[in-house]
DNA sequence: CATTGCTTTTCACAGAATGAAACTATATTG
DNA sequence: CAATATAGTTTCATTCTGTGAAAAGCAATG
C-alpha cells in the first residue's frame, strides 16, 4: 500500500531484498505493469508506476521493444507480438498444457462437466487448458486468464494448507487485482477454505454466480500444490451433491496427469 | 555461421554493436532461445548457444522464472506460463488484433478466402489473426507462428522495396529458420518478388504446395510496411487469375484497417 | 570409490546501469 | 500566435551491479 508497485507475479511482496540483476527485475515490473494496465502506457505513467526514472524507463522499453516484447504507437507503450510465438511455444511443449488437454477432455467426456486446468503464478492462477462440457459455460474463461487464488475451488485447494503469511500475500493480491474487496480478511479467506485433511475444495457462486465447482492440487514429487484441475457446472444442471460425487473421477484424473508430469522424459 | 548466436528478432545480426542494457539483452537472448529449442534446455545448452557464461545464464533464468516467463523442472528449464496472460494481454488490446479481427472477417465472407494479418518481427512475420473461407485450408497456421519473409504472399510484400543490405538478413534469417535451404540467395528471392510499382504480392505453392495467395501490405503513416494482409486459398477452389481478380478488395480492407490503427484514440 | 560432467557459489574487478541535470520536442494556455 | 508548461530524450560522472574465473558442490557413470 505504502509503495507503489505491486508486482503481482514478482517475488516476493516487492521486498528490499530484491538482490540479483536489477535492470532484469526492472525491466520484468515494467513488462507485468504494461500487462497490467489494459491501455497503452505513456513513459511517464510507466516510470512513475513502477518506481523508476524516466531515463531507465525509456532504456528498458527500447530493448524490449527491439525484440518486439513491447510495441510503440507514437508516444505510448503496449505489449508487443513476440509475446504470441512465446505463448505458442508454452502451449505446444509445455508437458502440463500438452499432456493436460488430453486428460481434461477425457474427464469432460465422463463427467458431461468443465474441465479446466490451472498453474499457480506468484499470489494468482492462470488458465493453462480448458475442455468444455455438455452444458456449457456461459461466461468466458480465455486461456492466460489470471484468477484469484481466494475463490474458486481452483483457486482455494492452491492454498488449502498455506500459512498465514501466505494467505496474507494471497489475499492482498487479490484485493489488489479487485477480486475481493478493500476489507477481505485471511479469516474470512480460511472460512472458504477446505478443512484440514480434505483434499478437494467447493466452491458455489462464489467467482461466478450461478456455477458451482471442485477442484484438486497436482500432487508434485515434493507435494507442493503448483496446478490444480477442476469441474465447473452451471448451478441449473447440478447440485452440491452431484458435483462432489465426480470427485473421484477428478481425483483420478489428476493423479493420472500428475505421474506423466513426472514421468515424462522431456 | 560463425557465431553461435542468431538471434532471429534480435537487432540485427549480433552486432557487436549492442551497446544499452547488456544483461536485458542477454536476458532476452536466452529467453528467445529458449522458444527456438522446442525440447527443455539444461543450463549449459543454453549458456553455450547463447554465447555467455554459466552463471550469468543462471542468473538470468532465476529472474525469469521468479516472473513466471520461465519454468524449470528438475534441471531443464523451458517457456513459462506467464507468456499467458501477456499473449491475451496483446490479443484483447493490440489495435491491429482487435480492430483486425472483423476486417479480417468481412473480407474471408465476401471473398469466400481465408484471411490472415501478419506483423513483421526482425526478419521474420508472426500470424496475428486469421479468419476461415469457406474452402478451408487443410494446413493449421495457428495465431503466433513464426512465419519467413521470404515465402508467401503476406511474407513477400513486406520486403518489397527492401535494399539487398536488408534482404541479406531476411534471406539469412530464413536459411537460419529452415525456411529456404542453405544456397538460397537474394538473387532467388529478387526474382519472387512483386515488380516495382506492383503494391500486392502473390504466391502459388511457394510456402505451402496447393496454396494460392495474394498479399497487401498496411500502410504506415511514414509508409513503413511492417503489417500485411492476405488472402489464401486452396489451388483446387480458384486459379491465379480468380485470387488476383480479388486484390481490389483486400487493397480496400487493408487500407479500411490501416485508417483504423492511425484514427485509434487509445 | 575415483572420475567425469554439470550446476552452483564465491569473489574481486570492470564496466554497465543509473539518475541528475541539461536539452529538445510537444502540448497547453493566455 | 507567443508564452509557458509538460513530456521525452540525451549526456555524463558516479556507483554499484553484472560479470566470469576459479573453486566448491552434486550427480551420475564406470
Amino acid at each position: 500500500m505504502a509503495t507503489t508497485t505491486s508486482p503481482t507475479a514478482g517475488p516476493a511482496e516487492e521486498g528490499p531484498k530484491s538482490s540479483n540483476m536489477r535492470s532484469l527485475s526492472r525491466a520484468m515490473e515494467v513488462f507485468a505493469e504494461l500487462q497490467r494496465a489494459e491501455r497503452p502506457q505513456r513513459l511517464s505513467d510507466l516510470a512513475r508506476n513502477c518506481g523508476m526514472s524516466l531515463p531507465t524507463t525509456l532504456r528498458i522499453l527500447r530493448v524490449l521493444q527491439d525484440f518486439g516484447m513491447v510495441s510503440q504507437k507514437d508516444k505510448s507503450y503496449r505489449i508487443g507480438p513476440a509475446v504470441l510465438p512465446a505463448a505458442k511455444s508454452f502451449l505446444e511443449n509445455d508437458p502440463l498444457a500438452v499432456a493436460g488437454r488430453p486428460v481434461l477432455q477425457q474427464l469432460a467426456t465422463q463427467t458431461g462437466m468443465s474441465v479446466s486446468l490451472h498453474t499457480r503464478l506468484g499470489f494468482e492462477r492462470i488458465l493453462v487448458a480448458r475442455v468444455q462440457g455438455e452444458a456449457p459455460m456461459q461466461y468466458d474463461l480465455p486461456l492466460g486468464k489470471r484468477l484469484p487464488l481466494t475463490r474458486g475451488a481452483a483457486g482455494k485447494i492452491l492454498i488449502a494448507g498455506a500459512p498465514d503469511a501466505e494467505l496474507e500475500q494471497v489475499v492482498a493480491a487479490a484485493i489488489a487485482s479487485g477480486h475481493e474487496d478493500q476489507g477481505f480478511t485471511v479469516q474470512e479467506l480460511r472460512s472458504r477454505l477446505p478443512e484440514p485433511g480434505c483434499d478437494y475444495a467447493y466452491s458455489a457462486n462464489e467467482r461466478v454466480i450461478g456455477v458451482l465447482s471442485v477442484g484438486v492440487a497436482l500432487t508434485n514429487r515434493e507435494g507442493r500444490a503448483n496446478e490444480s484441475m477442476a469441474l465447473n457446472c452451471p448451478a441449473e444442471a447440478t447440485t452440491e451433491e452431484k458435483i462432489k460425487a465426480n470427485v473421484p473421477e477428478l481425483r483420478r484424473a489428476a493423479s493420472r496427469l500428475s505421474e506423466l508430469l513426472e514421468g515424462s522424459v522431456y
